[in-house]
DNA sequence: ATCAAACTGTCAACCGGTTGCCAACTATTG
DNA sequence: CAATAGTTGGCAACCGGTTGACAGTTTGAT
């Protein structure tokens, strides 16, 4: 309507020319409107033969639904929505793709928005998407609890990341990961582990330091934990101090960025990855063997979670119950070049 | 409908309560219902009293409007859709943010769609999403051009990563980036220089050779192509025989990802980067800083390439008309480690 | 041949806003 | 005080599908 110039009547933005709709089919195959729409919606209500002959009309028209037309009425919108913290952020491209393949695998479309780490902008978004799509996955949501679960008392949420009671969660298990690198650790020859740790307000942090320390309990080495500033590879540069400071010989990071920031750092200064110190990160972030030595790291699926979290979420439109706990999927340690014997 | 277990004849999949509607707020209010619709989207079409009664009654109640029953009678949605080649592809990753980013700075909401690399699957995706998005950004399309001057036809299309005549489009312009480059290398002492080409369909890698030999004649350097099979780091491997073979001692890929796949595999030779052979990529990706030494690169502006296509689309919603060519943004050289002068 | 059960297609009432048109109600001015 | 212009609110018709209720048509069994 608004093309420039002339501020037209056309209700089409372009070219005029307005998709066609039943009625158009209706009047074209000689039905009724209600019956094309049985016909192309609800399978077996209307005969083979009028089936066919509007089928064919529809076809003839290059008919195409009007997805607003049709969620008017029933609420359907065939869209998942899907809110992550940061974009700017690697370990969510995996989260994001696993949503959008395994969705559009079932014909949803994917609508994507950003928190900027932000739990008000987080909440507004979420309020927003929750209208016009029929789901919403949440990944490493910053709100609180209370927040998510009315959220999810309105429509199905699953939660990415993070587990709260009562919503279901899709998180990577850290433990077999975790006890995977600190046993192979401890194998090397290491006795004092530092971990690196992420923010403070981050769920996952928290796990995977008990993670790191039921280890390292177990294991019989010593475990610090020590703070960053900013989980980016410029945290981890900055930690490196530290890090040499606590004696360490192995470091645990709660994520790449921060393992591949140090490994830069500690290199510049002249230390020997891994002869003298190992590094294992976590995650495995796209571009964690693009290091020399190539980073060793946690894997943690996140391909997997977003489209176990997608998968989830249109069994429950598809009116499943949801799991009634967090469904855990498998971490695991990938040895790259970064963490090995100690040469003392 | 199919929900599950209850067939209930709510509406609403879950809670009941359906969210209140302008009818709610008119009765509340004691006015009429379009009056309400004014109220909430003609400024100053109603008295600033009645404005006022209706915002608090809206208030009250919690009202949000639904979009679908705005769209319907509008054709607008305030949705722009995205559609890229490959998720996987950290190519697209900035543009997906710039899109974004800009899109929900102007109230309108990101529908991402993933083309698989197909030409098929991405004339599909677009027309689904044509018919629920107002307007549509397209990044490194497979299509050929006539499809896609057929859907521009239809809604505002802003194409990214190639140029297309009659539709808007926004492209790095590769030249400044190249010659940057190319001099760098020449003043490094370098006279053999080979070009590492992308797939073959691709506009983008064609550019990029005709810039290299542009720029190669100016400087008087000697330039040869050679043909990767895949624009990935395992494809970077696969070319570096070719590489040596072709006697050159500096390489340009068409991307970054070929770039750190064949530094990889010449240090893994034993060749010295860059005192025996420098290598530049293309695109500045995330990561690239990550490898031994960093990785010199052309950057493409990514980020700025979605957000500037974003502003562009929602320019033209707005009802200006589309550029009559092509938008160019700039690249540069990025002077890291991996290239430099030639020890001999 | 008769009658009930099973199909099929049509009618009409929604879903929740938007908007052209008109009437009633100010406000301004002569 | 009347006439005119400008506001403001209401009515009703859409946008394009969906769906419950119902009637006409088959089909099958008795």
């Amino acid at each position: 309507m608004n093309s420039g110039a002339a501020p037209s009547p056309a209700k089409r933005g372009r070219g005029e020319k307005s998709s066609p709709t039943i009625y158009d089919i209706a009047r074209l195959a000689g039905v009724n409107p209600s019956t094309v729409s049985r016909a192309l919606s609800k399978p077996g209500r209307v005969s083979a033969k009028t089936q066919k002959i509007i089928e064919d009309a529809a076809e003839q028209l290059n008919y195409q639904v009007n997805p607003f037309a049709r969620a008017l009425p029933t609420g359907r919108t065939q869209t998942i929505g899907l809110i992550v913290a940061d974009i700017t952020n690697p370990t969510f491209f995996d989260i994001i793709r696993g949503a959008e393949t395994t969705g559009s695998a079932r014909d949803y479309t994917l609508v994507l928005a950003e928190s900027a780490e932000s739990p008000e902008t987080e909440l507004t978004a979420a309020r927003r998407m929750l209208s016009t799509v029929d789901g919403l996955i949440l990944a490493s949501p910053r709100m609180d609890d209370e927040r998510i679960r009315a959220l999810a008392a309105d429509k199905p949420v699953v939660v990415i990341n993070r587990e709260i009671e009562g919503v279901p969660c899709v998180v990577p298990d850290v433990n077999k990961g975790i006890s995977q690198a600190v046993r192979s650790l401890a194998a090397n020859g290491h006795q004092q582990l530092a971990y690196v740790a992420g923010p403070a307000q981050s769920w996952m942090s928290r796990r995977r330091w008990e993670g790191v320390q039921a280890a390292c309990d177990w294991y019989k080495l010593a475990a610090v934990r020590l703070e960053s500033s900013k989980p980016t590879v410029d945290g981890g540069r900055q930690v490196a101090r530290d890090v040499l400071a606590s004696g360490a010989t192995a470091v645990i990071t709660y994520n790449d960025l921060l393992a591949i920031g140090l490994m830069q750092e500690l290199q510049a200064a002249g230390m020997h990855v891994p002869d003298q110190i190992s590094i294992v990160g976590f995650d495995d972030i796209f571009g964690a063997d693009f290091t020399t030595p190539a980073l060793s790291t946690v894997r943690s699926p996140l391909g997997e979670c977003g489209s176990r979290a997608a998968t989830l979420l249109l069994d429950m439109l598809l009116g499943q119950e949801g799991p009634a706990e967090a469904v855990r999927v498998d971490t695991e340690l990938v040895v790259r070049g970064s963490s090995g014997r100690l040469i003392a």
